[in-house]
RNA sequence: GGCGCGGUACCCAAGUGGUAAGGGAGAGGUCUGCAAAACCUUUAUACGUCGGUUCGAUUCCGACCCGCGCCUCCA
């Protein structure tokens, strides 16, 4: 069975078949680079990067593009304000957002500026000039005749047929032909970064990056084209708009978008204080791999309701797979294979990408390994595995990794240096007590650990509990958790 | 106002024209020196409300209530 997505453009679910053989080029709208990135803008990019894994599990090799926006109104306001430049303003972000991303798993796709692209953009502006799709204000800005473009709303699905030229003209914008026509490229204002171009001095309109950007590294038809869903009017339907006024071909085939998320059940805003970025939930001691499971579990085009009791939920789930993922690799079982348990393996794995192939049913593709696991679990419990089940069963497991991410345990490590981050920045009191305790773990080695182990083996040996439970609460101090089986002691980080 | 999405148990959350996945939490239990892990049992007489279509609807249609999104730069 082939994927089938969800195509904003037809507003259907679609087949999805790249243009090219085997190769799945796509592109998707990057952060804007001006603050810290929030919970929001992470459910978008985990929502791209399941896609990209998955499409690469099914065997595509996955070209992926994605911008950094690294000027505009925002940017130029905040550096002017903090007198540093648009540059050094924006770098800053950018590496955080990198960071924030790594913290999350999400690959990193090639990544290009905007203000690298300045020229392109401008000889961009100059052709649709000449083609009549563009003209340029009094002032040097240029600005996109809609009303040359008749297909103008097809993907947003909006009617502009009816729309009064100058009907509601902004005081501002007295320049433009139309109300609705985009600036492509704006004039200089006095202190405002800007650069010279072919077109005059100036910088670029927020849309026009995206479409020169994304024809420069994937040509001017690409498979897939993904963003958050706010982004489908105006900034998609004008990255139609520019590009295909343009080249006269079909833009991106497909559209993917994420739905917005709420926070508690309300959406997010600085006013409700509902509004969390990646570090100030690693602050207050939450694991990037309970965020990552939260924000993938619930499919990308429904409402998330993101909470802190969810959170938790998402942390126990991690916690349970782990626990899977270590008992299968540290208990013994006797040679062979069993019929029921191969099948059990197959099936899962064939659940998980069946429901991953039906518009990215993430939450599908979770309770197919989560059953997995319970019956597995029940297996191994009744002594009913071997050793080449339990490699099956892994191999399973490791398939549903590569799309969800969040089996290796890393946390402690990115949420120590998120940690330090924080120190940096003066900002002590937001550390918890949580996070404290959680990075406090990673202070004792593994091989420190592991010699601690050897303790307690020997003192259960004697029978010494007294000791050995000594050492497990000291452990148990240091986040350590300690754990007898009848196949040993094992350990694992809190 | 226009266009669109959703309302499922204590919580999160799938799903289907034929009577409700999965996870968390709670309660009880098995196992265990203890703990943890794991497992078992248990928690929706009907899936926002009211009508309609149908042999039969949570699933289709209509109305209403509530939440959410877009309608020029917010992922």
């Amino acid at each position: 069975m082939p994927l089938r997505l969800y195509n904003t453009m037809s507003a259907k679910v679609e087949e999805f078949r790249p243009l090219q053989d085997n190769e799945v080029r796509m592109y998707s709208c990057g952060p804007t680079v001006y603050d810290y990135g929030h919970i929001g803008n992470f459910r978008t990019f985990v929502a791209v990067d399941i896609l990209r894994r998955f499409l690469r599990q099914s065997g595509y090799e996955v070209r992926h593009v994605e911008n950094i926006t690294d000027v505009d109104d925002k940017i130029i306001r905040n550096s002017a304000r903090e007198g540093v430049s648009v540059k050094q303003y924006t770098a800053k972000y950018e590496k955080a957002f990198l960071e924030d991303s790594a913290t999350l798993n999400i690959e990193q796709p090639v990544l290009v500026r905007a203000t690298d692209h300045i020229q392109e953009m401008a000889n961009f502006i100059a052709e649709l000039e000449k083609k009549g799709f563009a003209y340029r204000a009094e002032d040097g800005s240029y600005y996109f005749r809609i009303a040359k473009f008749p297909a103008y709303g097809k993907l947003s699905k909006k009617d502009f047929a009816g729309m009064e030229d100058g009907a509601r003209v902004d005081v501002d914008e007295y320049e433009k032909d139309n109300a609705r026509d985009f600036a492509l490229w704006k004039a200089p204002k006095p202190g405002e970064a800007s650069w010279d171009s072919p077109i005059g001095r100036g910088r670029p309109g927020w849309h026009i990056e995206c479409s020169v950007m994304s024809m420069l590294e994937l040509g001017e038809s690409f498979d897939l084209h993904a963003g958050g869903e706010d982004l489908i009017f105006p900034h998609h339907e004008n990255e139609i708009a520019q590009s295909e006024a343009l080249t006269g071909k079909p833009f991106a085939h497909f559209w993917f978008h994420a739905r917005f998320l709420l926070v508690e059940g309300e959406k997010m805003s600085k006013s409700a204080g509902n509004f969390f970025t990646i570090r100030d939930l690693v602050l207050k001691g939450h694991k990037p791999s309970s965020i990552r499971l939260l924000l993938a579990s619930v499919p990308y085009r429904n409402q998330l309701n993101f909470t802190f009791d969810g959170l938790k939920q998402a942390a126990s789930n991690v916690d349970k797979l782990r626990n899977f993922q270590l008992r299968l690799t540290t208990s013994q079982f006797s040679p062979g294979s069993s019929p029921e348990m191969q099948q059990l393996a197959n099936e899962s794995a064939a659940r998980m990408k069946a429901a991953l192939e039906d518009d990215l049913n993430t939450a599908q593709a979770q309770a197919a390994i989560f059953e997995m696991v319970r019956k597995a679990n029940v297996a191994i419990d009744a002594g009913q595995i071997k050793h080449d089940d339990a490699r099956s069963l892994l191999d399973a497991l490791e398939k549903f990794d590569e799309i969800f991410a969040v089996l290796k345990d890393d946390d402690t490590l990115k949420m120590q240096s998120i940690l330090q981050w924080a120190k940096e920045q003066g900002r002590e009191s937001d550390i918890s007590a949580d996070l404290k305790e959680i990075v406090g773990a990673q202070t004792i080695s593994d091989d420190e650990v592991q010699k601690k182990i050897g303790e307690i083996e020997a003192a259960r040996a004697a029978r010494d509990f007294k000791r050995s439970d000594a050492i497990r609460a000291e452990l148990n101090a240091a986040g350590i958790m300690v754990e007898i089986t009848k196949d040993g002691v094992r350990w694992r980080r809190k």
